[in-house]
DNA sequence: CACTCTATCTCGGCT
DNA sequence: AGCCGAGGTAGAGTG
């Protein structure tokens, strides 16, 4: 079964499943092999998959993805940048691919390949999303008020020794004031983020001027309540839409 | 093409598509199309993806991916959990996925599909990983000198009010030890996690005992380390390995 | 269900 | 190439 931009295949031998693989790469094409294997990984960390009926993914841009019938993760996998290589030894097909930095390679062994497709996968990929972090922070520059009213703001991504503050500003009494944004509901790692750059400025601004911490989020935790009090900072509820959330 | 476990057929029509994907749902089969397609999402955020050839991924547990020819990450998806329901419009396929808490939808629309394939991809998917976190606070409890000579670990997961302090125990003059670790290199965002947790630890202790704060991992960068002399926190460098990394 | 934290996190942006 | 932080993070463990 042959069309343009695809090739499928279905019981292939070793070799035949190892031509479309090959060819299919060469073509910048995405190859997926349907089929019973046993995956190992060695790299950051090491692993063993036992056989069985998976799916496995090639992808030009050098990624490799091993998926089971479960999970949205795939159960083994390697990042783009990988180079892929096939081997056909007698009954058996194997897929080694490695990179370098870190050193890693992943080998998966078929036993049997049900079913093999090369498919020519081009077409725009730039996704457009709404609802990110930027969505709120655009919300916010438009309408200061949504923080408090008097809100002015300076500048985003206002570098510290600690790192950047997303919303540097002043408040309706000049005090310094700065906001760090999260579009969901946060726990106490949000608050730690906060607190590590309110104690930069501290430092920078050497009691000049009296500065607050404000983090902005649709809501926070019990700890990070805790926490946020704790540190002296405050809390506005605010969604990425920009709207204050209903309780 | 039919075997046992495997339904596969190139340039079906939208019925006959969809009749895979019926059939395969109902089986428990992963089904996989290949074919021009776009996107809209809704949920906890929103996306919209333009046409072209993609890669469509239904798992018996729920979850769907959308995959481009780059990326080890779907470009759209959702997590297992969901109902699909597929639906043939004339000469469109159209697959809806959708789940409740968060209320969320994925809508793919195909304007034709290349291929389709149905397969029963069961098998063992208990795959085992040695090099993580769980490995390097193994070898720290066997050979607790490995963090100082004369440390004595005495709990894991040690509740504090900010959260679990990951190993706790005593030093060689008795004083109070708080243990975080890491599998790999870390930024300033382990170290707040650390100083929680040793900031709660004080308020319990009521400044009975001396306590002292390590974060373990392979290294840490330079704001990190910066973090740590402020925050009077220490380091020590293990790897998963317990082996002390190389320089 | 919500909270917390790990992860071979991935990914993008910036230096 | 490394650092830093966002993410529709996902997934696991626990209460």
């Amino acid at each position: 079964m042959s069309e343009q931009g695809l090739h499928a295949r279905s019981q292939p031998t070793p070799a035949e499943a190892l031509a479309i693989l090959e060819t299919g790469i060469e073509r910048g094409y995405i190859v997926v092999f349907f089929g019973r294997c046993q995956v190992e990984y060695d790299g950051r960390a090491a692993s063993s998959l036992p056989a069985g009926n998976r799916l496995l993914v090639t992808k030009p841009d050098g990624a490799i993805l091993v998926h089971t019938e479960t999970g949205q993760q795939p159960v083994n996998w390697q990042p783009p940048g990988c180079t892929h290589k096939g081997e056909s030894t007698g009954d058996e097909l194997v897929i080694r691919s490695h990179r370098e930095n870190p050193s890693e390679e992943l080998v998966v062994r078929f036993e049997r390949v049900d079913h093999a497709v090369a498919y020519d996968a081009t077409g725009a990929n730039d996704v457009t999303v709404t609802g990110t972090e930027a969505d709120l922070r655009d919300h916010i520059l438009e309408d200061p008020s949504l923080i408090e009213p008097g809100f002015e703001p300076r500048v985003t991504e206002r570098e510290t020794t600690a790192g950047a503050v997303d919303i540097y500003g002043r408040d309706v009494d000049g005090a310094a004031v700065a906001v760090e944004l999260k579009r969901r509901r946060v726990g106490p790692d949000a608050v730690s983020q906060l607190n590590r750059y309110v104690s930069a400025l501290d430092q920078e601004l050497h009691a000049e001027t009296e500065l607050r911490g404000i983090l902005v989020a649709p809501s926070v935790t019990d700890r990070a309540e805790t926490l946020l009090a704790k540190r002296g900072l405050e809390f506005v509820s605010l969604s990425p839409s920009g709207e204050q959330p209903v309780e």
